[in-house]
DNA sequence: CCGTATCCAATAAGATACTG
DNA sequence: CAGTATCTTATTGGATACGG
């Protein structure tokens, strides 16, 4: 009974199969089930947990992300591993090739921000914000800034670091931040994105570091089409 | 009846939408459709009829291909327009946006050709093999090679053109070609990639620049990863 | 708390035949 | 050629219950 539907179910696969060898058609098969592009996109600046992954995902359910997370690792994009001791607790982190990934799946959200349809107005995760930085980072507008800014999302913790007009970004404790901003994702939209100031959120350490560096990123223009 | 069809039906694509401001999670609801990527793919060099686009996307059936083409018109992708005079043939054509995700969707699917699952043996499409001459393109095999060779896929007809190690494709009869490849998509893959002589096929003109042209193509390694 | 397994209803995809 | 119409099958997401 289980090996029947065992069998069934890789018939199915085959035949949901592009015939096509071309690359693009195969990282459709990789990556183009529901939610598998977004849960590649959380584990891009370090390894989460399910319900990290879960709470940043609003939306996706437990069984559809354990299913997600079990064929990304099948198709060698995701590892199951265990954070050293003392935390010990279940992670999953993206392969290094995985991650190859990252910068051309930046692109492509930086061209989709283009769309016409685009709704800015929906919440974003505290991964997908600390990308936008590095994506639609505007080195023309660094000048001779010099500082790494930090940033607590609640209990989560991300860096960002620019000198020499270069942009990096990362997750964990900042040792030598400038500045900390405290807040949500949520509240970074404006202040990089719409032109608020930074001191609308909670900022530490040199708050002018802070408002110069929010001021360095801009997006792309909106794409000439008529939709419907 | 109709009416209330269509509310149901607005309804659920505002269910399937991500709640997710990301740029990437837009991507996903704009090209994440069974197909829609691979339909893209076969209008990057230029306008296609319906029945040239089912034919070069083996395993599509005329309903989903007429529903994704209807869902990329109205999302902004694609255009439906007739050819002028005297073909008049109605064509889908992609907007200029559309096309500036090209280079992105390459790049991925050069990313994904490291994949170890990836199946080289599956057919292409004359659009996908030259795309992939543009993605593969190694200048620094290129040397002071600089002519144009044509391509005659059955009644298809594109040209890639090599000049100060860049390369540049297209569709269409070249005026300048110095030599012109004539066999299937299909043939071209072990030429390209595989380093069998470009003699196993028809060549017209210089078959020496045919020669040189045909070395100039390398392959991403593939990825170290283990996978089920 | 961290998932996993199973069932169910809704919907999307696919196969096939057919029409202007 | 360029699609529609109809029927069948597969996948999705949500609920719920279960195991470590």
């Amino acid at each position: 009974m289980k090996l029947e539907k065992l069998t069934t179910k890789s018939v199915q696969e085959e035949k949901r199969r592009f015939q096509d060898a071309c690359g693009l058609a195969h990282a459709v098969e990789l990556l183009g089930e529901r939610w598998a592009i977004l849960v590649l996109r959380e584990l891009l600046l370090g390894p989460r947990r399910f319900s990290e992954l879960k709470a940043d995902l609003p939306g996706i359910s437990a069984n559809v992300l354990t299913q997600r997370l079990t064929e990304l690792e099948d198709r060698g994009l995701v590892r199951k591993t265990r954070l050293p001791p003392p935390a010990s607790v279940q992670v999953y982190e993206a392969t290094e090739w995985a991650l190859d990934a990252g910068p051309i799946l930046c692109q492509l959200g930086r061209w989709a921000f283009r769309s016409p349809r685009h709704d800015a107005s929906q919440p974003v995760s505290a991964v997908a914000i600390m990308l936008s930085m590095q994506t639609n980072f505007d080195a023309s507008l660094a000048g001779d800034f010099a500082d790494t800014i930090a940033f607590r999302f609640g209990q989560a913790r991300y860096w960002a670091k620019v000198a020499d007009r270069v942009l990096r970004i990362g997750s964990g404790e900042a040792a030598d931040a400038g500045a900390t901003i405290i807040c949500s994702p949520d509240d970074m939209k404006p202040i990089l994105y719409g032109g608020a100031p930074v001191d609308i959120v909670q900022v530490e350490g040199n708050i002018d570091a802070a408002a110069r560096f929010v001021r360095m990123f801009s997006l792309p223009p909106k794409a000439n089409v008529v939709c419907k």
